[in-house]
DNA sequence: TTTCAAGGCTACGCACAATAGCTTTCATGG
DNA sequence: CCATGAAAGCTATTGTGCGTAGCCTTGAAA
């Protein structure tokens, strides 16, 4: 290859997550992240088409952080407590770094918003595990049941939206416990009351 | 009052509306906002003091409309048909309109988040028709658990995240039936199962 | 050793937010 | 019946940030 190279791809990603994690999207400018990894601005599009690839990149990077946070947490004994684990994994990323948690699932103007292959693995995975722990055929039903409380309780954490008082962590695994038992199979040792 | 008064700030929340839920937010400039009320950029400063003033104005509308939209599917017969017909017209609200929902619970920056006192009027109803139709003392949780659901649901729809097949239709209805029947009163008419 | 492209730079154009300061209009009070 | 003053408009301007144009440097490869 050719000349100097004082910085890479990689840096730079890094830098502009660290900038969307601490700031918000909107504190991200490509001067910002130029300075930090000690360049100019305008050289920044040597490395990226522009802005919204930047932010595509950072998105991917935060993606892929998050499903390896979400492998980790499953401990792969039981179905049940795999679908908990990973719930609670999902929460705690979404709670300690709402603005990163926040670009994965942005729609604006598809700035920022991750392709469907993104999801496949960790969905394929929820899906399997709930064909196990449910009716198979209630299988994606119950996922997105499941997905979309974690999701949205995450989300409405981050935001403080939770503020009528009581136990935040108590409404999570409350949430959690009535989902799993709801959609619990039949012949299962623990009856559904 | 004084001079010739060509528009109005109710005029510019509506047209400041209509270009968020054409658009979304990123397209909300004031040159926009003006030229469609038929005034110069600069003159919207004498009506708000800035954008962020601007959007927060277009949230707490919309905020007010939703919540009327809550209001009028409401029957009022019975409590889980009330949180079934709360839920299917917050869900509808979103997937219709998904920038202007987006917008209600946007965190960045507190831009145009809305205040606590926003939320109040639904959450104080949705949190009612639970104690009758609950257990009163999960009455808090399980409200969390219904508004974080339908949050999440509607949020992933209008994202587009539901993309494996199936009717998401059906999931929502799914996920509301087992939900409502999970923290359903003992000591009800209908069993469980 | 010559070439050439990657990766850096400065200079610039454009879009948008926001401010400064002027002008117009009408409502009110002398 | 005017004089005043505030509301609401305007043009001009500044500052910031994205993105492009075009030049320079360097090292690898021919």
């Amino acid at each position: 290859m050719p000349a100097v190279a004082r910085t890479s791809p990689a840096k730079i990603v890094a830098a502009a997550r660290r900038i969307v994690e601490r700031h918000g999207p909107e504190a991200l400018s490509m001067q910002a992240v130029a300075h930090a990894v000690g360049i100019q601005a305008p050289s920044m599009y040597k490395h990226f088409t522009d802005r919204a690839a930047l932010l595509r990149a950072v998105s991917l990077a935060v993606a892929e952080h998050m499903q390896r946070a979400i492998a980790r947490a499953t401990t792969t004994t039981n179905a049940s407590d795999d679908l908990r684990a990973i719930a609670r994994a999902q929460r705690s990323y979404a709670v300690r770094s709402p603005h990163l948690y926040a670009l994965l699932f942005a729609t604006s103007d598809r700035a920022a918003g991750l392709a469907d292959a993104d999801y496949a693995a960790t969905s394929a995975r929820i899906l399997d595990l709930m064909a196990v722990h449910g009716e198979p055929r209630h299988a994606l039903a119950a996922s997105r049941l499941l997905v979309s409380f974690v999701h949205g309780f995450s989300t409405m954490e981050a935001a403080g939206a939770f503020h009528l008082g009581g136990s935040v962590d108590d409404a999570f695994e409350f949430g959690l416990d009535r989902i799993l038992a709801a959609v619990q199979r039949a012949n299962t040792t623990q009856p559904s009351r």
